[in-house]
DNA sequence: ATATGGCCCTGGTTGC
DNA sequence: TGCAACCAGGGCCATA
């Protein structure tokens, strides 16, 4: 499933291919399920516009848009809006050329001026797409703080009072943005930490071993282009490699690669979570 | 404040 | 081999 990392990947490889570009046409699916904003609106709202820039706010790709264009867009020119897409458990965004077949589950289709198609593609509907314009753009931000820029005082002062296991906080979309099940495992393990542990009950070194394993787990895996489990692709349809280095997640039964003791697996927070016994305590 | 469980969905896996 | 039951899970919601 698309975390940080994939989520970063994709939005690099997409603001690589199409910024600049322009949105001359948005064609939705009649789906309900992956239209915060009504697709009519969406797509009105899209069309004319110029793609600024692509990033990444948490599990969220984010297209920077510029002024409407009016000779495309009767309305006077508008200002700047946000284009936010999520990908919930299976979504994909890539860019085609305008003569690709759309794969199954295509939900959403922008023309672009340079002939090709940003695509939307999701066969599980977990994801989400949602047009927001200049008022509501600028309320738009993660309610998490990022893991990768979060100082140790921070960390701290987010984690330490709280009285959940530290990997349900871990989760925790509105402490930490971008963080899911793989990374919460992987940088569990590094830090040597049981998931079921309660975030009140670690020590400052405890939680800042664990910041660390965090960042270090995440930018390693942006390096490799993310984790290809389920059927996730970058903007080019290509996979990532950090799941051949995943040391608990999705092991269960296999030696640890530290010690060799079989990795455990439980349900906590209703996600299958995963750790070595031997090396967490 | 935190926990639990249902819901949304479909494709892959499992079981017969 | 074929088909049906089952399950995963991010985010959100209602309930405890």
């Amino acid at each position: 499933m698309p975390e940080l990392p994939e989520v970063e990947t994709i939005a690099r490889g997409v603001h690589d291919r199409i910024h600049g570009d322009t949105i001359v046409e948005a064609i939705f699916g009649s789906h309900r399920e992956p239209f915060k904003t009504p697709p009519a609106r969406q797509a009105k709202g899209l069309e004319g516009r110029e793609i600024l820039a692509v990033h990444r706010t948490g599990k969220h790709i984010v297209c920077e848009l510029g002024a409407a264009n009016s000779s495309l867009n009767p309305r006077e020119a508008c200002p700047s809006a946000q284009w936010i897409v999520h990908l919930g458990m299976t979504g994909r965004l890539l860019v085609t050329t305008s003569d690709a077949p759309p794969a199954p589950h295509t939900h959403a289709r922008l023309r672009l001026a340079t002939g090709r198609e940003l695509r939307f593609v999701d066969p599980r509907r977990f994801g989400r797409l949602d047009f927001l314009d200049l008022a509501r753009a600028t309320a738009f931000h993660a309610a998490g703080v990022d893991p990768l820029t979060i100082t140790g005082e921070e960390f701290a002062r987010l984690f330490h009072p709280r009285r959940l296991t530290i990997k349900a906080a871990l989760l925790n979309q509105s402490l930490l943005s971008g963080v899911g099940n793989i990374y919460a495992d992987e940088s569990l393990f590094r830090a040597g930490i049981r998931p079921r542990r309660l975030a009140n009950r670690l020590t400052k070194a405890q939680l800042e071993a664990l910041r660390l394993a965090l960042r270090e787990v995440l930018l390693h895996a942006i390096n490799l282009g993310g984790s290809s489990v389920s059927d996730y692709v970058d903007a080019d349809g290509l996979k990532g490699f950090f799941q051949l280095e995943h040391c608990v997640y999705l092991r269960t039964g296999l030696p640890c690669r530290r010690c060799q003791t079989p990795i455990r697996r439980i349900l906590l927070a209703g996600r299958g979570t995963h750790y070595c016994p031997k090396c967490q305590r």
